[in-house]
DNA sequence: GTGTACGAAATAATATACGATCTCACCACG
DNA sequence: CGTGGTGAGATCGTATATTATTTCGTACAC
């Protein structure tokens, strides 16, 4: 959402204080996928009525953290084995774009505070903390993003992240043998913004980034469920 | 949108029914660009209340066709030439790798049908008919798609010509040079298809087909300026 | 015992009503 | 002549009320 201009509205409309309290909830796992939405008991929570609630749900429908049905209602999506796979291809694609069209305009200080959060990133791989991994890892691609000058898919590279933030805790977890293999990875990207790489070469190296960590985790998946 | 089953509910919502209604206004355009789009008028024309009309407009918010602004309304989108760049931006891009990730489950009558209006696009180059060439163009394009495995990325290439649709007879238009190009570039692809081309040599085929549209109506548009 | 019909409770969908906010024309004043 | 205040009208934002739909439990028939 990257906060669109200087002057939020002083006092934020009902139906947006619905659609940040309910977003918040689904990424910090307090509503799991699969709870059920029902418009009364939010709204009683938040002291509004059901029609601001309504359109936050609409609106979190849109970007598909939410499912609706006609005359049923509303639950936190579920991203079944399929539908992960598609979102992550779909990052892949917006998010190796976004890398590669961003990194023209980096500085050498970008590419600077890149590293050291990569850094960190491999410092904290002997902690054994998938949480702050996943944090570390947001803040390093979103340096990378910073200078893409495309509001369209930056806009469709958070819409990604908001729905693997939603399963953090139940389906999408760090695999344990890929940490390490993404952490130099980053430093390979890194390596190909410093040399001017062709765009392409870093689109797709962005890009199967992710697939790589798609991929591992779909190992991983499988490779836990048959020996339960 | 490719209706999502078999069985769309008997009776539309009514707000299902004022989402289509603005939104064949906006792409046939009885609205235009800048339209102001009030909540009671349209209540009224449908013989509704205003509730589902303000739903059905924030969706269309969503998708990009409207802006909407906090008590005072909402508009037609307007795509100033650095929107409407960066919506072809983004098409380019999905729409490449739709391309590229339907091929290899193409028939060969698929191609045939792809060549067969590729065919009628060129004829219609002889009657300068560019509605119909705008509309033989989606024609052509929608067989590449057909295959295309992942729904989130196919969702994203119908907003894209949703929107290029919304400002067919204002903006956008068949620039009169880049026309035969664009049918060769037509054949191109399909050759690339029938080839069994690799995936990315195919993608950026696709991505640049629509990047270099996008640029012949830049320059055309510069053109067009310099000699008023 | 199983299946079906019925009805009540829960919930969503929409209508209506009212209050809040913006826009814009008009006028007072410098 | 320009600038800022002020009020009316238009329009949006939300609460409340009503209607429609689904769900689920229960009783009845077979």
């Amino acid at each position: 959402m990257a906060g669109s201009a200087v002057a939020a509205t002083l006092t934020p409309s009902k139906s947006q204080r619905a659609y940040d309290f309910i977003k918040s909830r689904i990424e910090d796992s307090s509503y799991t996928p699969g709870y059920r939405l029902v418009l009364g008991a939010i709204a009683a929570e938040l002291g509004v009525s059901v029609v601001p609630v309504r359109e936050a749900i609409r609106r979190l429908e849109a970007e598909g953290l939410v499912q609706f049905e006609r005359n049923v209602g509303a639950q936190v999506a579920m991203l079944d084995p399929t539908e992960y796979q598609v979102t992550m291809q779909t990052l892949s694609l917006v998010e190796g774009w976004a890398t590669a069209a961003s990194a023209p305009h980096m500085t050498s200080d970008d590419v600077a505070r890149a590293r050291a959060i990569n850094d960190a990133l491999a410092e904290s791989l002997h902690h054994f903390d998938p949480v702050a991994f996943t944090a570390l890892n947001l803040d390093f691609h979103s340096v990378l993003f910073e200078h893409c000058p495309n509001p369209h898919i930056l806009d469709l590279v958070d819409r990604g992240w908001a729905r693997l933030r939603a399963l953090r805790e139940s389906t999408f977890s760090f695999v344990p043998g890929r940490a390490r293999d993404s952490v130099a990875e980053h430093e390979a990207i890194l390596g190909l913004i410093e040399s001017n790489a062709e765009p392409f070469e870093l689109e797709l190296a962005a890009r199967n980034h992710r697939l790589a960590t798609l991929d591992a985790f779909l190992a991983h998946q499988h490779r836990t469920r048959e020996t339960p």
